[in-house]
DNA sequence: ATTTTGTCCTGCGAGC
DNA sequence: TGCTCGCAGGACAAAA
């Protein structure tokens, strides 16, 4: 289930792999992919417009702010160079970004196809271009069939099809330029404009559990049910606590142990439980085996010799020590 | 207004 | 053996 830590992870693929690669030729397998969770039915033709404003495009570098990741590109094939736009991802539940030789068989859930090829000019070209546009209409590679030398396939496979693809133009938002669907989304922890303290004080607020506070991407990113559980057992605070009531040290102590248990699994690769999450190489993460709470209701808990229980909150199963992390007390 | 619930989607495992 | 049912979960719309 990508969060934070699996999302960084395949960004810091597609930085080898696709930063810095010129889109020569796009396929959306299914268009469904094109819109959101709760928008599945894209409008007819949103497949080929896509297509039409990836194709040619360069993609200058990948950027992520929580689960949302976004590849701003220059598309300099048009008369005038078009900046301030981003091919905006996110991996939902089952999301994954694969590299493959154009010949690899290609896997059932593959929802879209991006074909790049290396483009080291940096800067868009300011004068005449020394090498052809590169046009939608009039790709200059691959015109016979034959794969062109040094294409590689970015296939975006989704076998949930709760990811997203999508082009956005870039606005801010605190301070960063961020893709217009992801500007309601708050800083995540890793962010180095994180403010901690501020965080806090807004969970204090809220008049919720202190789990749903967690998931609430707009206050603040990144925190998925996962490392949700992992937060609440390694600050010892219960799932539904009052956020109202919970004491703000507490609160810190939970924001500390997100920012801690994410970085953590960043360093391990991230959390694979089955297929479902490997990065751009295939590969699995290994924080599997270091989850303290998640998944682990009916064992021993590894701090005290309470035994483990979920409930649901927030409307997700919540896995948590009753004896370490104490029951909110009932009016 | 804010908080909670339901929905989308697919594959897998439990139960009959 | 083969079927149905329930579950998993991120984000957003809808409902409370």
């Amino acid at each position: 289930m990508p969060e934070l830590p699996e999302v960084e992870s395949v960004r810091r693929g597609l930085q080898d792999w696709a930063a810095g690669h010129r889109v020569i030729r796009a396929r959306v397998l299914d268009p469904r992919i094109l819109g959101t969770t709760s928008q599945r039915v894209v409008p007819p033709g949103a497949a080929d417009h896509f297509v039409s404003r990836i194709t040619g495009a360069r993609l200058d570098s990948v950027e992520r702010r929580g689960k949302f990741m976004w590849l701003p590109m220059t598309v300099d094939g048009a008369q005038e160079p078009v900046t301030g736009a981003a091919l905006s991802v996110h991996l939902g539940m089952s999301g994954q970004f694969r590299v493959h030789d154009p010949s690899d068989p290609v896997h059932p859930h593959t929802r879209a196809v991006f074909d790049l090829v290396p483009d080291p000019s940096g800067a868009p070209s300011g004068g005449p271009a020394a090498e052809a546009p590169v046009t939608p209409d009039a790709p200059p590679v691959a015109v016979g069939g034959a794969p062109s030398r040094g294409v590689r396939e970015l296939r975006f496979v989704d076998q949930r099809i709760f990811g997203h693809l999508g082009i956005d133009r870039l606005v801010d938002s605190h301070g960063y330029a961020v893709p217009s669907g992801a500007a309601h989304i708050a800083l995540d922890p890793l962010d180095p404009r994180f403010d901690l303290e501020g965080v806090a004080r807004a969970i204090g607020r809220k008049r919720s559990g202190m789990k749903a506070a967690l998931l609430d991407q707009g206050l603040l990113s990144g925190i998925g049910n996962i490392y949700a559980d992992e937060a609440l057992f390694a600050a010892r605070v219960h799932p539904l606590a009052p956020t109202a009531t919970t004491r703000i040290s507490r609160v810190r102590a939970v924001l500390e142990a997100a920012h801690d248990v994410m970085s953590l699994a960043l360093a391990q690769g991230g959390t694979s439980f089955d297929a479902l999450y490997v990065d751009v190489n295939g590969e699995s993460g290994y924080f599997a085996r270091s989850l303290q709470a998640y998944g682990r209701a009916g064992s021993e808990c590894f701090r005290c010799e309470g035994i483990m229980q979920k409930l649901v909150a927030a409307g997700r199963t919540s896995h948590y020590c009753p004896v370490c992390q104490k029951a909110p007390r009932r009016r």
